[in-house]
DNA sequence: TATTGTTATACTCTATAACTATA
DNA sequence: TATAGTTATAGAGTATAACAATA
């Protein structure tokens, strides 16, 4: 394993696997997910977005407009280290906090018009993009065992995911 | 991919794969990874030990003794993050800072007796251990599949590493 | 002049606890 | 009393710059 959470650029060129350390699975497992975070974010650079809260952008994309409280549970995110993201959210115009009309203490957190229009001119299809390119060396068989493999190491106990056999 | 680098483990014991986030490569790669640490950290504490240092702890049982700023070009850290990794080493008495004689400026990270005894004795299957257990799961066949695809994935272009094909 | 290790420092990311307003 | 959001704060983890000793 050696690092598990650097970042993966390597400023002077020098080799990227380390002797001795290319056969781990938890080294190259990390390694993985740092070279493709990194492209991810690099590409999202552009729309002012980190990773974390293109996340939550996303998510109430997919999953509808919900209070700061339910996304954080769902993407495991402190509620208080959700405040900072959807600040941060809310100052780039992508979202607006709503009060809920029905509980006074939650907000909605809301797409904006310019958020949904920004998710449909290409920010929606970031993700695809990314991994399309990471992924290219690659062939279409290996693809699918890799997710599929994935799934089956990171679905909880006794559960066979839909699309894991 | 939605969140990327966070701890593992759910304090409420609620649904690990948050809904429409499964499929996605970044997500998958990133908390196989997370997983992967969380098993391996947890196994390493009765020594005392992080990831991080004992990725340096192996690093010179494997590549020999070395200067801290030859260790940490090759793992990637930094020489101010270093001093720290190597302080904690040696306050646990797993390795010692000897000068070099043939360069007064450098420290040879040397491992003690007491080192490679607990590497001998268990710490130096650690990993292997934590993998299997890991990979249960899985077949053989795809265990293999997995090394091979990731190393492709994680190799500097144009390079196929052994053991990839 | 350049390099090794060190320190001081700052920045990021995150979690904890206490607060407020609502329920 | 409990919950949603907020704030202050503190703890990791890491990087940058300056420094001492040595080359």
């Amino acid at each position: 394993m050696g690092d598990m959470n650097r970042p993966d650029t390597n400023p002077d060129g020098s080799p990227t696997l380390p002797p001795n350390f290319a056969k781990s699975i938890g080294f190259l497992l990390n390694k993985a997910g740092q070279l493709l975070t990194a492209q991810f974010e690099s590409e999202l650079a552009p729309y002012g977005l980190s990773a974390r809260n293109w996340g939550v952008l996303r998510f109430i994309d997919v999953n509808g407009n919900q209070s700061q409280q339910s996304i954080g549970e769902q993407l495991r995110i402190d509620r208080s280290t959700m405040v900072n993201l959807v600040d941060e959210l809310e100052r780039m115009g992508y979202v607006v906090r709503l009060r809920d009309p029905h509980d006074r203490r939650r907000y909605a957190v809301t797409l904006t018009e310019y958020g949904r229009r920004q998710l449909r001119s290409g920010l929606d299809s970031v993700e695809d993009k990314v991994t399309d390119r990471f992924l290219e060396r690659i062939s279409e068989q290996d693809r699918e065992r890799l997710v599929s493999i994935l799934i089956s190491l990171v679905a909880p106990d006794g559960i066979t995911p839909p699309g894991a056999g």
